[in-house]
DNA sequence: TTAAATAATGACCACCCGGTCATTATTGTT
DNA sequence: AACAATAATGACCGGGTGGTCATTATTTAA
């Protein structure tokens, strides 16, 4: 059996191979076309199946979406939880500046979950779409708050600090770096894009010595 | 004749009841379901026309597409032109917290636009959906930029700012709390929420001073 | 009042959708 | 080799799509 409730068990008995060209084929429809608008029968054409196979596999369109994008989420989720545990040690800007960089190096390697997840944050024609973005938005405030009450105990930030208001711009300013950085590698198709470590770390360092004189 | 060229003469030359009733059951749908998953025939069901009325006004669904968003548009960049003139003599903060409360004014007297608004900002399922958003970006740093380089001149700020870099804080800020409120007022119906004017102030605030000590 | 010009209509078109299920092909067992 | 069990198939279903156009209704002009 399986740990989720997705796929039925007749998806997991199947050759990897099959599995794997499934998952590929659904990843690119529901990447290039959001939920609705993905067509299952592109999505069996591409994975070299029929139709009725498919349905045996996921009763619906909706419980294959779910599989593809619990992926998605997962694979986000190792991301970060690897740039927190390898950062330990260094001070919070730093840590900020890896979280982002870990963000935009997940995008690099993974463009087509990307573009899941930012269809997913962005519009709500996926199933479950509200609920899932609400979800995420308050894990990543609580996994930012947790650096930002780390950075003050370590008396590296103003303890007057509000960890949540400074996880919200954090939030805000991570959120936007890797939707321009998204939208130049989707279009260019090349890693060169003007998010570069200096323009990171420049964004950085204002928010670390604020606006006013 | 009409200064744009998406709809035909003809729709300007309808009463000005009809024209109403068919942008709005328009901005109904689109707003409701997209562009692509929008239908033209609730749209002549809710606007009392028939479908060959609604394609001889509009050559095409994407055609009336951009009628309406453009008048989205319109009605974004007046508030914002407003809220610039009418700051001119408040402080770099003052003008930015207001920015922010005129968005969300915005959000609350149509909702529905702030709706085509993000879905545009957010999907690409638009016609010319990747054209627009980047225009639109790049619009709303030049257009925090003078604000910028005006609280500079005006000893406002540090002199060592990259205006375009502070531009793009404030952008990914302002776009954020918009969009946290926007999805609640959607939910709710309620114009209250959460992001109410200690929050805001705090926030500015905190980009005011910085993080560090 | 009548005829010509214009506007509105909705049945119809080809196409695509998610999902089903009787039929066929493959595999496992004796 | 023969049979049973299981897996794969794709024609088919009802329904929806954007768009068209011959027909009908309305307005305008003489």
């Amino acid at each position: 059996m399986n740990s989720t409730s997705t796929s039925t068990n007749k998806f997991e008995q199947l050759a990897d191979l099959k599995q794997k060209s499934i998952i590929d084929a659904s990843v690119n429809e529901f990447a290039n076309n959001g939920f609705k608008n993905a067509s299952v029968n592109k999505i069996v054409e591409e994975a070299g199946i029929s139709k009725g196979s498919l349905f045996n596999y996921f009763k619906s369109k909706n419980l294959l979406f779910d599989h593809i994008y619990q992926i998605a989420l997962r694979e986000v989720k190792t991301y970060l939880a690897k740039v927190r545990d390898e950062s330990k040690n260094d001070d919070f800007f730093t840590r900020f500046s890896k979280i982002i960089n870990s963000g935009i190096a997940f995008i690099n390697k993974h463009p087509r979950l990307a573009k899941i997840y930012f269809r997913l944050l962005n519009s709500d024609d996926s199933p479950h779409g509200k609920v899932i973005v609400q979800k995420l938005h308050s894990e990543a405030i609580r996994y930012l708050t947790q650096f930002v009450e780390t950075g003050i105990e370590r008396n590296e930030l103003r303890s007057e600090l509000n960890p949540t208001t400074v996880a919200f711009l954090m939030e805000s300013t991570l959120n936007r770096i890797l939707q321009v950085h998204y939208l130049e590698i989707i279009d260019t198709k090349s890693e060169l894009s003007k998010i570069d470590n200096n323009w990171i770390d420049e964004i950085v360092d204002t928010l670390k010595m604020g606006l006013s004189k």
